[in-house]
This record gives C-alpha cells, sequence and structure tokens, in this order.
DNA sequence: CATACCGTACTAACACGGTAGTACACCGTG
DNA sequence: CACGGTGTACTACCGTGTTAGTACGGTATG
C-alpha cells in the first residue's frame, strides 16, 4: 500500500487517495474482507492529514466499497472489486473523452493528435516493462 | 470569439480563458496585430467577472503573446502564432501522458487502455464531421 | 478493568480561485 | 477640453480544499 500523493495537481488529494484504494481494489492488490491501513498510519505514510484520509475513507463507504467497524478498522466490502473496476475504466474513459474534446475545440488536426497519442502509449508501454 | 467556459471544471476560469485565447491565434482564428475583445466586453460574453479575464490577459501578456496597449486594447503579438502552437501541442501531450500514467499506475492492461482510446478518438473524429 | 488503537466529529486557520465593486491612468474621438 | 472606452490596481467577501488540534465512543488485547 504505497502510493503517490501529488498535491500540486489540481485534483484535491482525498480523492487520490480515495482512486488510489480503488486501484488497489480493483487490480486485486486488496482482497475482499482485508482490513486497510488506518487513517493515521496511511496520513503518516502520504505525508498528509489524518482528516484527509478519512474523507476519503467517508467516501468509499458511501459508494459500499469499504466497510468500518468502529474500533477494529476498514476493509473491502464485499462485490467491491467489479465496482472499481467499473469505476476505474469509467475515471480513464471520461479523462481521455475530456482531452480529445479539448484537442478537438483547439483545432489541432486528427493526424497530430493520433501522433501524440501513437508516441504516448508507445512511452507508457515501455515504462511499464521497465517497472516489470 | 466564442468559446466555452465550463465552471465546475476543476481547471481554473482564468487558464479556461487563456487556454481558448492560444487555441485561437494557434488555429489562424485571431491574426498577428489584431485587436481581440475587451476585458469588459470578453466577461460580458462569457457570463463571468472581468477580473477573471484580466487575470488571463496579464498571464499572455507576460509570455509574450498579447500586447496590451493602455486606452487602446489588447492585440496579437508579433511571432505569438508559433508559440501557442507549440503551447497548444505541449498541453494535449501533457494531458495524454498524465491520464497514461494515471492508467500504467492503476494496473489497467494495455490491451484495455488501447481498446479504450481507439474508441474515444473514433468518437471524437466523429463528432468533428458532424461539426464541419 | 486498563491501555492502545480504531473511526468519527468538531472548530479554527490558511491558501486559492472567483466574484463584486470601486478607483485610477491612459488613449481616441468629438 | 470633455467624454467614453481601455487596461490596471486594490479591497472585501465567499466557497472549497487542506491542515492542525482536540475530543469522543467503540473495540481488541493484556
Amino acid at each position: 500500500m504505497f502510493f503517490k500523493i501529488n498535491p500540486s495537481n489540481g485534483v484535491p488529494v482525498y480523492e487520490q487517495v480515495s482512486r488510489q484504494i480503488m486501484f488497489a481494489v480493483a487490480s486485486g492488490a486488496i482482497g475482499t474482507g482485508e482490513l486497510i491501513p488506518s487513517v493515521r498510519e496511511m496520513a503518516r505514510e502520504l505525508a498528509i492529514n489524518p482528516n484527509t484520509v478519512a474523507r476519503a475513507f467517508r467516501d468509499l463507504q458511501d459508494q459500499d466499497i469499504l466497510l468500518t467497524v468502529r474500533g477494529t478498522g476498514v476493509s473491502v466490502a464485499k462485490g467491491a472489486k467489479s465496482k472499481c473496476i467499473a469505476a476505474r475504466t469509467r475515471l480513464i474513459r471520461d479523462q481521455i473523452r475530456s482531452v480529445f474534446e479539448e484537442a478537438r475545440q483547439s483545432q489541432l488536426s486528427d493526424d497530430e493528435l493520433q501522433e501524440i497519442v501513437d508516441a504516448e502509449i508507445q512511452n507508457s508501454k515501455k515504462k511499464k516493462r521497465q517497472k516489470n
């Protein structure tokens, strides 16, 4: 459970946290029923405020992705994995759609857009290979 | 000079304004030396505050893209077009890179990412055709 | 029962984006 | 010169994201 937080990203920190948890559940890094690190511990690891982590937990709890037991901790709810996989796909797709939309209205040519996308997707695959 | 502002986009309004002006210069919609609408007029058209427009103007002026003459108005600086074209490409590329980066770290598979990208780029081309 | 850890709730403070309103200096035109 | 339009500067205020600190109730463990 070591993810990265970018405080100057525009994206609220609490949303970055909830996304990363969702991603971990989607990829199976955290399994159903498994306990996740506590608010305080995660806040310490990520060097952010416990309240910010708590907010992320609350959001995920409202979506029935996390299940919290007072005094014990927070675990992954039953059926959360499929929800997280769907949410992940939706999130990435919406972002891609948004960028393409902006590219379109900026009068960037289809060819140039395709060129950039191809170059970056190759770049991304290369990084993935380096990581593995 | 009719662009769209999305106040609940996460992207600051003043940045949306400066981007749209850059895009207009890049695509040739506004030529070098040409006067652009005044702070107050643009604010009225976009239904936002004049201060927000003024901030966008100031940013572009600092980048030597706009040239302001007190009492007269704001015009497009010489050599701004190539700057705007470069900035546009950089902007789109950075956004795409950022999304791919998030997709990669979310453990989304290359195949699934490629699938989403292909579908959305087709979608984008279709919209462009509809517009023309 | 005592302790430690858990999630939760609350208030105060700060930074930033945005709005609102006002005032000022400059330029073009009549 | 007077007037209107221009960009600019400034203060005040609000909403939101974030931090900081504190306090409370519940649970596990000894």
